[in-house]
DNA sequence: AGTATAAGCTAATGGTTGTTAGCTGTCAAG
DNA sequence: CTTGACAGCTAACAACCATTAGCTTATACT
């Protein structure tokens, strides 16, 4: 990996844990290994550094996003893979998208960045709740309203079942960036959350 | 209100709004209308400005979750309110419980400092998780353990219940710290949560 | 071989930070 | 009236901050 991504990596690490003021140029050096002047020759300022990991995480969401169609376009989601949905696949589904959130490194810290910076500015704090608000509740939404009208799961209101699946991760998520150690403590109750949230909205006659 | 405690109250709403690093001891001076020397005469260091809103939260804290019997303590809730639990008191409870958080003006803006700070220390990790997962998440869990026992809701994990009940609270909490403007949409869905919850726990012939 | 570019370094700069020293006025107690 | 505590002030300081200037070295191209 060149400088210049290694700046941008080492830094986010910093920012993720103390926040973009409380930490110092010289502080993202020293995790590189180079002096605080070098990384001029690389950014023009600190800012720049910190515009440059929010533009990298911009791309790696659009791209992420694109290919689980999570985000608000309003591409249809295939029908065909709801025809078996089991309680299996609504597990597999939000443990994989809670262990994704939790373990993939960049997301991860980015997420933690995002908290502590969430009131900073405008821009965080929009680009906060779409991408752990408004963009998993919309594109739970138009999962369950599918599996609604598919006749698997109960008539219901869509937004609200979105919340009731979502939520519970949501949570746990943010249990888990502070504490991590609790972990596998939140895997099990998210598991149980949803089997009876599956036991709840499935229709009976359709399991 | 005494130079004191007006320290403790534009230093509060500084640090919720941009972190404690992001704030210097002048600004906080400038807030209360005295110079920053000043300050020195109430408080030793800026940190110990910090500490003060700290030991001023616990205490309040403390005497609201003892009326409201929240903490972890084995006192058991009067079972007498339980007796004529309705959709109405349901929505109420969550609402009123939003409502508190989102409105006390020294809860939401001590919240809002815990979420910038929970990753710079374990105490405030301890704390944003004892205040807004586990104290709220086993307050719900005892209630609708007690409900479940007296026969007015269907048997059911009284954990994930309390999840189920409580998260979507907290998202929707977390989503009107940052965009306030959004409000009345987080209430509107609160209450059809609550509505759709109570709907599916209640047992048929309690209604 | 010669040269240009890139990427590191040290030294220095101007601004900001938290904090201390020391002065002044106010006001209640003796 | 004197004294002492209190709460404000200005001036100053040492540490730290982001950033710039200018030097050196190594690599790449002609």
């Amino acid at each position: 990996m060149n400088t210049k991504s290694r700046i941008l990596d080492s830094a986010l690490t910093l920012f993720s844990e103390k926040g973009y003021h409380s930490v110092s140029v010289a502080e993202i050096a020293d995790a590189v290994g180079i002096k605080a002047p070098s990384l001029y020759k690389h950014y023009k300022s600190k800012r720049d550094i910190f515009n440059g990991i929010l533009s990298e995480m911009q791309t790696r969401y659009e791209k992420q996003t694109a290919t689980l169609q999570m985000n608000g376009s309003n591409a249809a989601v295939d029908a065909d893979i709801f025809s078996s949905v089991s309680e299996d696949t609504l597990i597999q589904m939000g443990i994989g998208l809670f262990t994704y959130f939790l373990h993939d490194d960049y997301v991860c810290r980015f997420r933690k960045m995002l908290t502590i910076e969430q009131f900073h500015n405008a821009e965080l704090t929009t680009l906060y709740t779409k991408q752990y608000t408004d963009d998993p509740l919309s594109y739970q939404s138009r999962i369950f309203s599918m599996l609604g009208t598919c006749g698997l799961f109960r008539p219901a209101n869509a937004d609200v079942m979105a919340l009731h699946f979502y939520a519970p991760l949501y949570l746990l998520l943010t249990l888990c960036d502070r504490e991590p150690a609790r972990e596998p403590e939140a895997l099990q109750l998210l598991e149980q959350h949803i089997r009876q949230f599956n036991q709840i909205y499935k229709k009976e006659n359709a399991q």
